[in-house]
DNA sequence: ACGAGCGCCTGTCGGC
DNA sequence: TGCCGACAGGCGCTCG
């Protein structure tokens, strides 16, 4: 499910509530229970199970496609792949299939994560800071500006897609948002990225964040099982779909693999070597 | 410095 | 009906 607007859709309604959701802050952890060892990148669980316990939620953030849940001592960094998912519930129902963690407030509430790819990872820590230091800039950030980006750009002959693919370049994106933000610039995902100019790099940047406030203001997309209210799917311009019509020209979507990823594109709209 | 290939997992879908 | 491969919103690791 996620990428930058998945989370932040998720980390907004976990920080404020709202829409039938229970809010975190100001709730005080009795106690966890681990049902997926693996989900668990660091500490042990011993320490993890016995760290948590007493700690009470301050706020929560997001850094990239990672949620950050500041407690008192520590932070609870929950990343969530390809299929992790969050709720809030009271502690009397029953567990489902794929829950991962669990968090038991004082109050009688619980978050669970859920994923049923096993690929989602949580880790407790004093310093965060050591997690989210390698990752590139937040796209959305208002002081990142398209001369930076354009620099950043000039460093690399790497193709568009692999690129901003690549959170130590630029944090949030996914498959679906890149492709998107591609399509919206008018750039083959092939380009190499110290092709672009100044005005095609300012160009990108505003692409990329304009599909991303549109995911944000979605709510996200929903897709398969995973589904958060989201509708942001209804309104791809080409991920997912190949052999359909481009929105803006009418072109047929075309579906190619790069860098072992889905890329679709529109041939018109995205001209290659251009 | 790069891409390819694979591992990590479960589930769905389409073709035969 | 079952079986089998392709594929899925991510990312880290090898190996050339």
């Amino acid at each position: 499910m996620p990428e930058l607007p998945e989370v932040e859709t998720i980390v907004r309604a976990l920080q404020a509530g709202g829409r039938g959701g229970q809010s975190l802050p100001g709730r005080r952890v009795s106690s966890a229970s681990l049902l997926w060892g693996n989900t668990l990148a660091a500490p042990s669980a011993a320490e993890f199970l016995q760290r948590l316990p007493g700690q009470t939620i301050q706020h929560l953030s997001r850094r990239a496609k990672l949620i950050q849940i500041h407690l008192e001592r520590d932070t609870l960094l929950i990343h969530l792949r390809m299929s992790g998912d969050l709720r809030v519930e009271p502690a009397s129902e029953a567990i489902q299939k794929h829950d991962r963690l669990l968090l038991n407030f004082t109050d009688g509430l619980r978050l669970a994560f859920n994923d049923t790819r096993k690929f989602g990872r949580a880790w407790l820590t004093d310093d965060p800071a050591s997690l989210t230091a390698h990752l590139g800039p937040e796209p959305l950030a208002e002081d990142f500006s398209a001369a930076e980006f354009h620099i950043r750009l000039q460093t690399s002959r790497r193709a568009l897609k692999p690129l901003l693919l690549d959170q130590t370049f630029l944090a949030g994106l996914g498959n679906i948002y890149t492709d998107e933000a591609l399509h919206r610039a008018g750039l083959h995902p092939l380009t190499p990225a110290n092709r672009l100019d100044e005005s095609a790099a300012a160009r990108l940047l505003e692409s990329i964040r304009a599909a991303l406030q549109e995911g944000i203001r979605r709510n996200g997309a929903s897709i398969d099982w995973v589904y958060r209210g989201g509708d942001f799917q209804n309104y791809f311009h080409v991920y997912g779909r190949s052999g359909q019509p481009c929105p803006a020209c009418g072109a047929v979507v075309q579906r190619i693999l790069v860098a072992q990823r889905s890329t679709h594109f529109c041939p018109i709209c995205q001209p290659q070597g251009d």
